[in-house]
DNA sequence: TGCAATTAAGTTGTGCACAACTCGAAGTGG
DNA sequence: CCACTTCGAGTTGTGCACAACTTAATTGCA
């Protein structure tokens, strides 16, 4: 018979604080841009390649439609994106930034870098944690 | 001025889509218990130490009451808890496992062991994984 | 001792996540 | 050509997270 797992044992619970406490990190720097983290996380990936489809959105973001609909919507409200039905194929919706969603490019792009500034966190620590994170999302 | 930062680079996303991942893989297990991931973390917790406060609970889980309060609202619905005022501090509500919860700690025991059955992924390198997000984690 | 500050839990409101579903559009085989 | 299936987006309902607030109990100190 298994013994009670721990908590402090636990991928999954280290996981699970981790991300909550580098969103939490991330907050008040997004506070000022008005944006929450998921929806941060959608202006990174418009910026990269812009008109983009929901579907193809949620394919990068790995986010269904139930989750990104009504976040593209407040999105959109706010002026930062725009909704279009797509021409050649009406059940898709293409993202486009506004003008005013692609001036925000600059003030987004400073994010991160201030989030360890006053830490001993290394460039080189990040980078790896992220690429063994990728590796075991990959297998998993 | 700062490059644009792309999703791939970004160790927060790592963190956040690997966190979902895994919840999304004890999803099915949890829900042969009727249980909720952060359900499921409070009875780990309870397990280890049981008869805590709210606080002490959301010391350990990093929530807070406005999280807590009613996961354990519905928790005590579900028969698995019982939640009590503090005798000598009428501010505190201490938190105690039912017998019917505590029934529960065999299968719960059980959810952990079978997640990476049929993967490639390897206990060391599972440990190894938490170890460096802890110690990432204690440093910001 | 009296009372202002602090503390613990709970409430309210917003925004994700995600399952289950609806709806209309596009592919598909007979 | 048409029923049938699949597909993309959106809606509904539930349960976290978390900020901001309320309430009641306790603490601390002037």
């Amino acid at each position: 018979m298994a013994v009670s797992p721990t908590l402090e044992q636990q991928l999954c619970f280290a996981l699970y604080s981790a991300s909550r406490a580098m969103t939490a990190r991330y907050r008040p720097l997004l506070d000022e841009l008005g944006l929450t983290y998921p929806q941060y996380l959608v202006l990174l990936a418009l910026y990269e390649r812009d008109g983009r489809t929901v579907k193809e959105l949620g394919e990068e973001l790995r986010l269904d439609s139930g989750t990104l609909s009504p976040l593209l919507k407040r999105m959109a409200a706010a002026g930062l994106l725009r909704r279009t039905r797509s021409a050649d194929d009406e059940r898709s919706v293409v993202v486009e930034l506004t003008d005013e969603g692609a001036a925000l490019r600059g003030r987004v792009a400073e994010v991160p870098g201030g989030l360890f500034r006053d830490t001993d966190v290394t460039v080189a620590e990040i980078a790896d944690l992220r690429a063994r994170l990728q590796d075991f999302l990959a297998r998993i």
